[in-house]
DNA sequence: CGACAACTTGACGGGCGTCAACCGGAGTGG
DNA sequence: CCACTCCGGTTGACGCCCGTCAAGTTGTCG
């Protein structure tokens, strides 16, 4: 495949996505693969975007993970949303100027730049491509609710569950792994930092997971093993990802 | 005023709201405020809405506080967002066929319901007020995002003061209350369930912030005595409200 | 072989949850 | 007018969950 071919294919998990979550035709698929942009290559622990930056372009994960953060005052961070290929990773910025957040790679990652001047002319034009960035968008709200009840109102156990249920579930959506033995390739900090608890608390909780076999593996190769098993723990229904429609 | 300048009247704050973020013009404005529209009042502690109701209508909060909420599995019930005169209670429900959350009223208060159909028609034919609802709802996300930042990674005193600091800020640019000695009429067990505590230790955190002189008052009368001391404590940074825009 | 990052485990302590009692004000009914 | 109830706030005692600190292990990369 040449570097061409390849340029013009990394576009096409977003469009994807995009068309499934908006019912697009093929035609507006191709005007969203045409997007002029370019690529860059990333590696942990690389920042993206920086809170308070009006950076000028719309980023879109065509490889690897990804993820939103937030830090306090005092230096504690809190990882907002995990993102996987396919996934745009500043939406908000299409419409207000400022963002209010920081984005950070979690794994080797290819990014695509594209100019918000090009994506919103784009927008314009063609209202249904509009609408789907919006619902993509508000989808991504629904997660963001979904993970505020997961920090606020359960205990580590369930938390930890309930993040790798929905990890595994999105993996799977963009096709990257099964459901049963899916891997999970994110550090015990990182886990930590999603679910407000610390690296130490989440290995002990990944731990009983083990025990109760709902995981196995070690390291990078931790994997989902019981499924069901490991939805129960944590009162998992996925119904909040959207991913029906 | 008769009833007719009353119903004429009640969805005022909502188009001012979106005039100040969308940049409408004073007759966009008047189109918003001519939707048609039932009202309700209703009193605590009704719910509006419930999660996974596919209901017809777009709520507005005319008047009084309402907030979003979610339950796990097990019963415990996070608070996602508060709610005051001029917000819309469900955007989502525009573009999605579902809500992930139910809506509760916090004080005794009025409520418009514009039939969804009426507001996606409005939105269509003028792309600014679809645009300017959009920003409303990407603002909303980044209210959201701080919230997990508060709950995932502040302790609690921090986090009740921010908490705070949030309610007084936007009860102010709703023009229901000055900075200074703003009244928060909201109990303890909702500060707690906004927070992801239990309501006794929002009180031993209510008394902590009594002693620095942030806060006085009592029961329903709480209220900001110490503005910038109270800001200080919560390291609260109103950027993320988006008010200026 | 050394350096380093991530995982693992144990000991210890504190922040916050839990339980329970009491208080005070608002509403209600006699 | 007073008794009663109910809801929300307040406080103390107690204990557990989870944070903190620290040492040790493993795997990877140079």
């Amino acid at each position: 495949m040449s570097v061409m071919d390849q340029s013009s294919q990394s576009l096409l998990r977003t469009a994807a996505q995009l068309q499934k979550i908006g019912d697009l035709t093929d035609e507006q698929c191709h005007d969203l693969v045409a997007l002029p942009h370019r690529l860059l290559n990333a590696f942990p622990p690389r920042t993206l975007v920086r809170e308070g930056a009006g950076i000028d372009d719309c980023c879109l994960l065509v490889s690897g993970y990804a993820c939103r953060t937030k830090l306090t005052r005092r230096g504690h961070r809190q990882i907002l949303s995990f993102h996987v290929a396919g996934d745009i990773l500043n939406v908000e910025r299409l419409l207000l100027d400022r963002t209010d957040h920081n984005v950070q790679v979690l794994s080797a990652a290819t990014i695509a730049f594209i100019p918000i001047g090009e994506l919103r002319k784009l927008m314009r034009e063609d209202k249904a491509i509009g609408d789907a960035i919006w619902r993509y968008s508000l989808i991504e709200a629904s997660v963001g609710r979904e993970w505020l009840l997961n920090v606020g109102r359960r205990g580590a156990l369930d938390r930890v569950a309930h993040m790798l249920c929905e990890f595994v579930a999105r993996s799977h959506e963009a096709g990257l792994g099964e459901p049963q033995a899916c891997p999970i390739p994110i550090t015990q900090e990182t886990m930590a930092d999603a679910t407000g608890l610390t690296s130490v608390h989440v290995n002990r909780m990944l731990k009983q997971l083990r025990l109760a076999g709902a995981i196995v593996g070690v390291g990078k190769e931790l994997r989902v093993l019981d499924w069901d098993s490991l939805k129960r723990i944590a009162g998992f229904d996925p119904s909040y990802l959207c991913l029906g429609a």
